[in-house]
RNA sequence: GAACCCGUAGCUCAGUUGGCUAGAGCACUUGACUUUUAAUCAAGGGGUCCUGGGUUCGAGCCCCAGCGGGUUCACCA
């Protein structure tokens, strides 16, 4: 590998610091009392006695500022930054000045762990400094960390913010842009608050298989693969709905999975291969009860990761304190289409599919074109969180009939911003109709729908034991995530989206010297 | 899968109709400086202009192909 100039003065920097016998990575712990942000928030110098007179901190050094015999230097932790203050006869009391003039001045570079151990005072600036009496090198860095510089206003200038060099190394975008690692630790605030909203309540969080041997549950095409020992093919799952109800059949009252689900279909803004979903079945229960669940919950989640329950999305101001506006598919259909399609039937949808533009196939049923119409001309109209409730039965083969609606099930989908982020249903527990709806299925996908499910025999046994009445959710981590942190790409609040493999480096042809 | 845009120093970017030895700031090196803060001042090093072809007296710039990335669309959550 071609070292650069930097990396290689860095290993010469590396080199130094063994020759005066320093370890560039000791092996010790380093005693932490303090951190940059509690420092910044708490540090007070009024009046006789000033706390946080004898601090240790830990972190990177990311940036000095050398003025002969004294420096100021930048300390980034796990928290922030704060700025040290290091003179040369503080931290060298004897004749030996190596630990500043060589050491510090000279070996230490961007990015480089370092512990120091002082007090806590104020500049005459007015900046909340570290006034160190001790210095120790934690660890050396190699390469050179982008060096991202803020002035006064908080222009920042030299920002990192390529996104290929951002994904392919997160730990450089989260060292240098504070930004990003607000959005992590606030996606973590977000399960972790949803997760103690569900176990607050009883239910059981619960693991099921990634790998199936039929990917049920959802519609859409799985990644294959194969078990050596079975010698047979497995598919990474594109739900779990189906397992989760098996769990509700063997007598838990209510069970979740916080997990990936995996889908082999495009990658953009809003999609990646692999993504996390938050699937909910709690027995006894219907889409009614799901409805007022899922509004505590969304209210709950922004209250904990924003503070508030009005959370400020692509310029829109989204409240999640509920109740939600409530709409019937065919009601919103005519709200934005002035268009009545509750009593048409598949030709008479087909007519007005193209009477409206709406871009249709052969292969589409009954349920399928309306969902068309639905998709183009109502679902980006639905800004504030709306339920969009009672879905045509061709679309939803999981889901109870309607109690009083022919021709319809007990479904609802919630829109926010125009997306949708949350699916749920009365769940049909009726084996002889599921086994029905499922026998549809594969009537379409004769017809050529590739999305249509396939038959679980597995699944529907279980049911003939007996499924309590029970209602199921489904929710979108990944987007949730981007509408409480108003981001407008997945790859933005996925640590490690999926990339293309990087180009490899080519081999040099062997030149035959002449 | 399709269209459009982009690729110049470690980072962020200039680079004129195609014309001298390819530039700036930051980062880096050397020196000065004991309360600075995008520290400052002085001097200096650093480039396969994504890759491979082509046009031309001459290509960072024009053409073709490839690689990588971004954006939009389609599918989906």
């Amino acid at each position: 590998m071609q070292l650069s100039e930097q990396e290689i003065l860095r290993r010469e920097n590396m080199e130094k610091l063994r020759e005066l016998g320093i370890d560039p990575f000791p092996p010790e712990a380093f005693d932490v009392t303090a951190y940059a942000k509690e420092i910044q928030e708490e540090f007070n110098d009024e009046g006789d006695k000033p706390n946080f007179q004898d601090v240790s901190l830990a972190g990177r050094l990311m940036g000095s500022r050398v003025m002969g015999k004294a420096s100021f230097a930048e300390l980034q932790d796990s928290t922030g930054r704060i700025q040290v203050y290091i003179a040369r006869d503080e931290i060298c009391p004897g004749e030996d000045k190596d630990m500043y003039n060589k050491v510090f001045k000279k070996l230490l570079d961007i990015g480089d762990y370092i512990g120091v151990k002082g007090h806590v005072f104020r500049t005459r600036m007015g900046e909340i400094t570290v006034h160190v009496t001790e210095l120790k090198v934690l660890g050396k860095t190699l390469s050179p960390l982008p060096v991202v510089k803020r002035d006064e206003e908080g222009n920042v200038y030299d920002a990192f913010t390529d996104p290929e060099q951002r994904y392919r190394q997160r730990y450089l975008d989260l060292t240098v842009n504070p930004h990003v690692r607000e959005i992590f630790i606030k996606r973590s605030r977000l399960v972790s608050a949803m997760r103690r909203f569900f176990d607050d309540r009883g239910w059981l969080e619960v693991e099921t298989p990634i790998l199936q041997p039929i990917h049920g549950g959802a519609a859409a095409r799985p990644f294959k693969t194969h078990h050596n020992t079975l010698d047979m093919p497995l598919y990474m799952r594109i739900a779990n709905e189906l397992y989760l109800k098996r769990l509700i059949v063997g007598g838990f009252e209510g069970v979740y999975e916080i997990g990936k689900m995996f889908r082999n279909e495009g990658m953009d803004r809003t999609h990646n291969p692999e993504f996390t979903s938050m699937e909910i079945y709690v027995a006894y229960k219907d889409y009614n009860w799901m409805m007022e669940m899922v509004e505590k919950l969304l209210e709950y989640i922004a209250i904990e990761v924003t503070g508030h329950t009005k959370v400020e999305y692509e310029g829109n101001l989204i409240n999640y304190a509920g109740p939600y506006r409530r709409l019937t598919m065919y009601e919103s259909i005519e709200e934005y289409t002035g268009i009545d399609i509750s009593g048409m039937d598949e030709a008479e949808l087909r007519a007005t599919c193209k009477k409206l533009h709406v871009e249709v196939d052969e292969s589409m049923g009954r349920g399928k074109l309306i969902d068309e119409i639905f998709g183009e001309k109502v679902e980006a109209n639905l800004i504030q969180p709306t339920y969009i409730t009672d879905y045509p039965i061709e679309m939803t083969p999981l889901a109870k009939k309607h109690r009083s609606e022919p021709g319809l099930v007990e479904r609802f989908e919630l829109f926010v911003n125009g997306k949708e982020i949350a699916n749920a249903y009365t769940e049909l527990n009726d084996p002889i109709d599921q086994r029905g709806r499922f026998e549809e299925q594969l009537k379409l996908a004769a017809r050529g729908d590739e999305e249509a499910m396939a038959l679980d025999d597995a699944f529907l046994r279980s049911l003939e034991y007996g499924m309590p009445p029970t209602s199921g959710l489904g929710i979108g981590i990944d987007r949730l995530t981007m509408l409480m942190t108003n981001q407008h790409s997945i790859q933005e609040v996925l640590f490690f989206p999926q990339m293309r493999p990087q180009k490899k480096q080519e081999e040099a042809p062997e030149d035959t010297a002449e």
